[in-house]
DNA sequence: CATGAATGAGATTTCATTCAT
DNA sequence: AATGAATGAAATCTCATTCAT
């Protein structure tokens, strides 16, 4: 078996998840796609909202580790290295999003949902993509970004990322070289004072 | 009584939907939070997805009827036209969330909730927001928003706002005028080609 | 329909509890036996505990229902009228019990049980059966009961009575006159100081 | 370790099934307080039944043994003796009782319980307590306890002494020495003839 | 002896909706 | 229009027990 059990319920649970929407997917169908037995499944998770909010830290540091930098944000000190570095970021989140489509579209719906705990989205702000936070404060640092709180722009950034690539899969095509340009310059030029 | 148990149905179930979820309340505790009997629901309402989407119409018409532009957007020509009337709308659109809390906060979680009919946001985005859709096809026309997919712009303008107008209300504060202007700026930077 | 479908939960579960044990009757169970839907016994009552309890209260008021004296106990002040009250009460109580079998074994079995609240059991003690707890007040103001705590005799007296009538259940026999007149001497005796 | 495994759990179970219930007690949690896992239980026990009466067995040894009477019962003869040998049975009963708090509850809670075979009830009521009905039957053959069923009086002997001991420690008080000769006078006065 | 992941039948409870009054 | 008792399918979660290691 090249997965283990608590993989396959995971794979199902997403897959199910993103297609038919939280409630509408019961435990038992996430066991009988994983091929487990339904105990199986509380035997590694404690409830369904336990197994959704695992899922989505999984996913997060998925995406984090296909992003993260290999430099820290917090040495960048001229506007050109952050462009580049943001781009960078831009770049990886959205080609990501479109290799992961089942991952994107269970952010596209899951990032706000009540299922979330708001505990586990802050761990995954905090732990995981930390860095776009360092970013977003080394700009605001030099002062080439809006001085608004930096929650907000972190959001922002979030928001229109996730926004972009879910219309791209909504509309099963993909950004052109152009596109991503393009697309970078609604998040730079919104950040930029 | 002052109020018809329709609106008394629809009043508690924006209270409920909005602070426990849409799953989470049940038609019997709308019913008895209304004040009425649970079979009176269900002979103002077809099923309890009527009741929420009757009611993100209700809401949306309700914000769009403060923030509709006395004339029509298709008659702008000058940039810094096309900019007023567009801040114009930003303030109203925040001001108008602020004022009302419950409301701003059903639309940031089920905007893009699988329980509003795709229908649904159609006809909103159509009919009731459409001068939004005319002013980006406006600028668009002149040349001074980017010329991506209107419909992504338009999602993007929505979804900043919202963005915004929920990170205010989640931190229990208010934005100030130099926050409305800087924030519009987030937006206005963003289309901006 | 001569019973409420009410009456027919409470029937049906006071038939499966005292046969099958509290945990070994499925509420499914109950409803089919009493002819109604699960969810019906749910309408009725809160929790299948709910259900233990309210049938143990019903019970309690019919068993005091049938020993109830005319006169009140406190103004009993000699002895001859204290015993004969007493044996009155004891022999009410003993043929009860063996009128209504399925009851008596339902106290003999969930007496003291952890189903039943403990708020519960003080209700009927106080309020349904409190003539007893009286008469053994009065017995110790004329000085013919022992002086322990009243609240150690009243469980004397219950779980004398109680023993006695299971033992005769248990045997599928019935108490004579003198086996009657020989219990009450148990308690008696046991009582007198 | 000083304990063995099945001692620790044992000692587990007595804890949990007496501040919990049975039912309430999943094996899972007692190998889990016992600090073993949950196969292991199942290695030292049959089934989750057999534990509970293995565990009455042990503690009603356990009472019987800090009871037992140095000489045999049946050679009682006289009224005195009888009555002597009666009370040092009582006191010991009782403090023993007092001294073994959970014991004494596991007692109350299980002592007519579906949960112990009646095998098991009357194997410890014939060969482990056998003194206490040899007793009995004693006080009969010399005509000074009451000419009734022995079994139900081994039941009297048996329900008054926890009935008493558990007064006190629900009330987490102590019977003083008058309590323990007033409480005994409650039994004998009740079988004496 | 000991382990603990796996099992799957079964339990309680919920809830949108209907309909006789 | 209004009521609220009744429905019964379906959902989540539990748990005694087994067995390969």
């Amino acid at each position: 078996m090249s997965l283990s059990k608590r993989e396959m319920i995971l794979a199902a649970a997403l897959e199910l998840f993103t297609e038919r929407g939280f409630q509408a997917t019961s435990t038992a169908l996430i066991a009988k796609t994983a091929g487990v037995a339904t105990g199986t499944l509380f035997h590694h998770f404690e409830s369904k909202e336990a197994l959704i909010n695992q899922l989505y830290l999984d996913i997060k540091l998925a995406m984090a580790t296909a992003m993260v930098p290999e430099k820290s944000m917090s040495s960048l000190s001229s506007v050109e290295q952050l462009k580049v570095a943001a781009a960078v970021l831009w770049r990886q989140a959205l080609e990501w999003c479109i290799t992961h489509h089942k991952e994107a579209r269970f952010f596209a719906q899951y990032n706000h949902s009540p299922y979330i705990d708001k505990q586990t989205v802050a761990q995954a702000q905090t732990q995981v993509l930390g860095f776009v936070t360092e970013l977003i404060e080394q700009g605001q640092a030099i002062a080439i970004f809006k001085p608004l709180p930096a929650p907000l722009l972190y959001e922002v950034c979030h928001g229109l990322m996730l926004q972009t690539a879910f219309f791209y899969i909504e509309a099963e095509s993909r950004p052109s070289e152009t596109d991503i340009e393009q697309t970078f310059g609604l998040l730079w030029d919104a950040l930029h004072a």
